[in-house]
DNA sequence: TATTATGATAGATAATATCTATCATGGGGT
DNA sequence: ACCCCATGATAGATATTATCTATCATAATA
């Protein structure tokens, strides 16, 4: 009969590509995983991986058995979500993915508030690029993404959290910054500072202005690769030019700074951010607890 | 761990309701049974069934617990079903319902061929009404039904199958009989012989010829339940009146019989034959292969 | 009150998952 | 060509656990 630890153990010497260290990762020996592996594949009258091949890799059924072993596991590790539910028990480790843009301005939000509300979640929060949030889903090292593009509806399940406002951040001296009604389209590339390739706020910026991505890679000439919203601000505080900033990372700034934000007239530019997860997605609890939380908190931040 | 072995024993004792036939059931002992389900209601936290009441009923989470339960054991098992797929075997049990007036003049048609095709797989056929194949696929005593209604897509996932004409079964001395053009319309309640309640057939007829359920009831002030539609030519035969016949019975009529159909003018009545699965459906390899055998052996014989 | 149906419990036994120790095989590197 | 290491398979012992038999507790029923 096919059982739940074999299930355990194929999907194992899946990720591992080995058989020891899916052992390992299991807490049984090699013989043991080996065995049970063995004897799954005699039950079923098929191989499921190739030893011979290195590292070793699944064969044609066993990439289809593998996909619903998965869905199998998923299933029976949804019994206990179940019960969890019933009991009104929030709990259990919650691994977030969250943006460089998004996460220094969003996580204050609703860090200590969340974590004494449901203090049996184990929360633990990676700032990562949208494409590395991704991978970290798929792979589920993370169970949720915060993220700031649309991505594919056949593989993720997305739900909107916000829209937030994009400002003006404007060296004093730049003669954009004394006009009082300033447009989107009155910006130009070669003023524009962006953040480095592989954030989706560089891209966001380049569509909102109808950059074209050539244009946006050497303002003033320099290249410089930038990986946060600090760096950028010191750039544009230095070097003339401006950026666009996003609504909760203008807020924090100190009323000196402040000075040197400018709102957009209409139509406002904006980014709308979501939660982001795998299509099956376990600890649903959990996930809408912390969206609640950040919207009671964000919500009331933001002009949209 | 929760196992395989537990969420069949609590699914059976769902099915059975009682902790000794689920046992039986399984083929294993009662305490054993007994054991492992409060094993897994231990490692859950939850009790799943209320052993007080009687006979024994699940408690709220354990409804949910056995849905969830049904969805695991079924992907578990779809693993099986992907290797023979794969290996391009077409076995197992395959049991399907046919409503009464399909399987008579139906079955004949695929049976013999589709067993020395598929030697491996072991076909069983009920003749059950409508509701009594619906309520078997609940059950999960038959996989598969071949009905001419449309179900509740919900609950239910239909393919079609084939559309089949509907012929009138006239007694020779009625007016209507000489008649070259016989619109549907043309019918009367209190000339029509039908099936007794329960026939889909019945309540075709009744939909097709506008009656209303009441005039249908006594044709020729004659009460007779009548199960099949042998009896019911032999009605016409003997006591004036008609009736409409689906046209695969019409087909087999001998001869002589065959001189008491008559066609329909335009828009000629027909009726929708289907199969009809669960929406989650195990034997997909079998069903397609029923399938295909029906449509090659029936649809030459059909007008429509 | 005795009887039956039902599920729980205890202890023995059988089945099996796992362990330790060892072997076979196939690249890479020197 | 040789050795070495990485990798997975195999054999036999051990630990775990699913199952069995026998018995009990309880509630409904005759």
């Amino acid at each position: 009969m096919v059982s739940v630890t074999q299930l355990q153990y194929i999907l194992a010497v899946e990720k591992e590509q080995n058989f020891h260290r899916a052992a390992k990762a299991c807490f049984v020996t090699q013989p043991t995983l080996s065995k049970m592996i063995k004897n799954l594949e005699e039950d079923l009258g098929v191989a499921i991986f190739d030893r011979s091949k290195s590292p070793v890799a699944p064969t044609l059924v066993g990439k289809s058995i593998l996909k619903q072993a998965k869905q199998a596991l998923y299933d029976i590790e949804r019994i206990r979500e179940i019960v969890d539910e019933q009991k009104g028990e929030i709990r259990g480790e919650l691994k977030v993915g969250i943006i460089p843009t998004i996460a220094p301005y969003l996580v204050p939000n609703f860090l200590a508030s969340f974590r004494s509300q449901y203090p049996a979640v184990e929360l633990s929060i990676w700032e990562l690029t949208t494409e590395n949030c991704l991978q970290a889903l798929d792979k589920e090292q993370i169970d949720l993404a915060i993220l700031a593009t649309e991505e594919n509806k056949q593989n993720y399940y997305q739900e909107a959290l916000y829209d937030e406002a994009m400002y003006l951040y404007i060296n004093e001296k730049h003669p954009l910054a004394k006009r009082t009604r300033i447009h989107i389209d009155d910006l130009e590339a070669d003023q524009m500072w962006l953040l480095e390739e592989g954030h989706c706020l560089r891209d966001e910026i380049i569509k909102l202005c109808h950059l074209r991505r050539l244009e946006a890679n050497r303002p003033l000439g320099l290249d410089i690769k930038i990986g946060n919203l600090e760096s950028l601000r010191y750039l544009v505080q230095e070097n003339f030019g401006y950026t666009l900033l996003p609504e909760l990372s203008a807020i924090r700034l100190p009323a000196k700074e402040k000075k040197l934000l400018r709102t957009f007239n209409k139509p406002i530019p904006f980014r709308s951010v979501n939660l982001t997860m795998r299509r099956r997605y376990l600890k649903q609890a959990s996930i809408q607890a912390l969206k609640a939380e950040i919207l009671t908190n964000t919500k009331k931040q933001l002009k949209l």
